[in-house]
RNA sequence: GGAGGGGUGGGUGAGCGGCUAAAACCGCCGGUCUGUAAAAUCGGUGCCCUGACGGGCUACGCAGGUUCGAAUCCUGCCCCCUCCA
């Protein structure tokens, strides 16, 4: 079908999209547009009614979203919700992000089983700072307004704290099902940690939010918000529930500490992997929440999957473009598509690999310790008989003088083990060990057999599937 | 304040004087096969030395102690949970 266009460019100002998107005026008739808005990765408004009448009431909307700068990175599961803004500010409402810098310190524990570690204050701002960033890649600056918790919050009295909690009781907060899931099970559940609801809600007050959006592990929170609005004498806000995108496993919601995020910051090719990698099961609830394909698309692939009529893995390439293209434009997905296939499909070498410099003082240790495996060898095998040939042979270099030994001898021998923990790709020599016994080690497409190999500068080093980097020479580098 | 239960590897959870670097399951990492993924299957999963055989060092909340020997017994401390008040 025809690709479309990347509906989420990065940074540009987007006029409306080629089918007209953004010019139709609040109060008309709900078209598909607005349709689409209301159901796609929808899972519940509350009140529905409440939210097409605020839609056509002309009024301009104020949308919140709040996120908790405990971890640093958004991912593609946050891109479902900020999409979603997107649209609605294309049709002339407002974004109010809200910056949970306080809430972040008490450490919300939604869908966790624990309670989170609290968070200090330049932890909180060093991370907002990067969310942001990341944020408006996908949401309208220009019709954003950013609101820290703080500016409230930090005015707040412990007399304020009192008010606040005294509005609700214990059994209205256990209706909340994790909280009541600890409770039960006889879990620890901080008192602070039932007052988060409450800080979020208020949040909605402070910023007089019309609508506020969240996944559904937020529904309570922003039920609570809602009630609490109208205790105080506001119009209630709608509470907007969106599906929450499964991570690259498939299975579990996709989150930063279940590791199976795609970060809006992966590189191109990191996210087409990654795409690729998610189970055939996941494929369609990806390209429903994560793509602006039309609905009668989505609803022609399913029937293709349904019927084995396509190969699955062409509609996940598919899929991978298009989120690589959100991100990083048409020509950067048909690179990493290629790149792809030519790497996973092909089973080459990628041409494109991360690059790890080292110092002459690396290429030294790691050849030294090549070295010194020998020599202790030799001496095991026939001690004090090594001639003055091996022991020249077994230490070429000259120590004080590192790069002397490299000039001279391009290709070396050097310890693989020592060599993948100083690339990052073995945390201890006894993994590495594993993983060359494993035969999972290969350099430029040899595998490694032994714990010594031959090793120059610039040769791609390959570790299971998926990481490879290549090593370059840091002289090397300035020289030229 | 009182009574009782408990803290083991990434998780759940066995072990309760030596056979335990610690079962089992999950997770995770690799290999094979599918030339998407999954599934299946095989292997690995504290650190250090070794091509390997093997060896060494740390480890069962913290600190001491008893023993030839302790995750396992004793003492103190810290933390968690339950019930009662």
């Amino acid at each position: 079908m025809s690709p479309r266009r990347a509906s989420s460019s990065p940074g540009a100002s987007r006029p409306a999209g080629g089918r007209g998107r953004g010019r139709r005026a609040a109060g008309q008739d709900p078209g598909p547009e607005l349709r689409d808005i209301v159901r796609r990765g929808v899972i519940e408004i509350i009140p529905e009614e409440e939210f097409q009448e605020a839609l056509q009431s002309g009024r301009k909307l104020r949308l919140k979203l709040g996120l908790d700068p405990s971890k640093p990175d958004l991912h593609i599961g946050h891109g479902v919700l900020l999409r979603k803004l997107r649209r609605l500010q294309e049709m002339g409402h407002q974004v109010v992000l809200i910056v949970g810098d306080w809430t972040a310190q008490i450490g919300d524990p939604s869908g966790q089983s624990v309670m989170r570690p609290m968070l200090t204050a330049e932890e909180v701002r060093a991370n907002a700072e990067t969310y942001m960033r990341q944020f408006f890649h996908v949401v309208d600056r220009k019709r954003t307004e950013v609101r820290w918790q703080s500016e409230w919050f930090g005015t707040f009295t412990l007399a304020d704290v009192m008010r606040l909690a005294a509005r609700f009781t214990v059994a209205q907060m256990l209706q909340r099902d994790d909280f009541r899931q600890r409770f039960e099970a006889h879990q620890p559940l901080g008192v602070h940690e039932l007052l988060y609801p409450l800080l979020q809600a208020y949040d909605s007050v402070e910023i007089k939010a019309d609508v506020e959006f969240g996944g559904s592990d937020q529904r309570f929170n922003l039920l609570v918000g809602r009630e609490l609005q109208q205790a105080m004498g506001q119009r209630p806000q709608v509470c907007f529930i969106m599906n929450l995108l499964v991570g690259t496993d498939g299975v579990q919601k996709m989150s930063k500490s279940l590791g199976n995020t795609i970060d809006f910051e992966d590189p191109p090719n990191e996210k087409y992997g990654k795409v690729m990698s998610i189970p055939d099961s996941a494929l369609m609830d990806y390209l429903e929440l994560a793509t602006d394909l039309p609905d009668e698309e989505l609803a022609f692939i399913r029937r293709q999957l349904v019927e084995r009529s396509v190969n699955p893995m062409e509609v996940k390439k598919r899929l991978a473009r298009e989120i690589v293209a959100q991100f990083h434009g048409e020509a950067a997905a048909r690179e990493a598509e290629a790149a792809w296939t030519k790497v996973y499909q092909g089973r080459e070498l990628p041409e494109e690999v991360e690059e790890r410099t080292f110092t002459a003082q690396d290429w030294l240790e790691i050849q030294r310790e090549a070295l010194d495996r020998q020599r202790r060898r030799l001496e095991v095998e026939r001690p004090g008989e090594m001639t003055e040939e091996e022991a020249a042979e077994t230490y070429p270099i000259e120590f004080g003088v590192p790069t002397q030994g490299i000039e001279h001898k391009p290709t070396l021998t050097v310890a693989v083990p020592l060599l993948l923990i100083k690339l990052g790709l073995a945390t201890s020599k006894s993994q590495a060990r594993r993983l060359i016994e494993q035969g999972a080690v290969e350099i430029e497409g040899r595998t490694v057999t032994g714990m010594t190999a031959d090793l120059r500068a610039g040769d791609r080093i390959r570790v299971g599937k998926h990481r490879f980097l290549r090593i370059v020479d840091a002289d090397r580098e300035k020289t030229s």
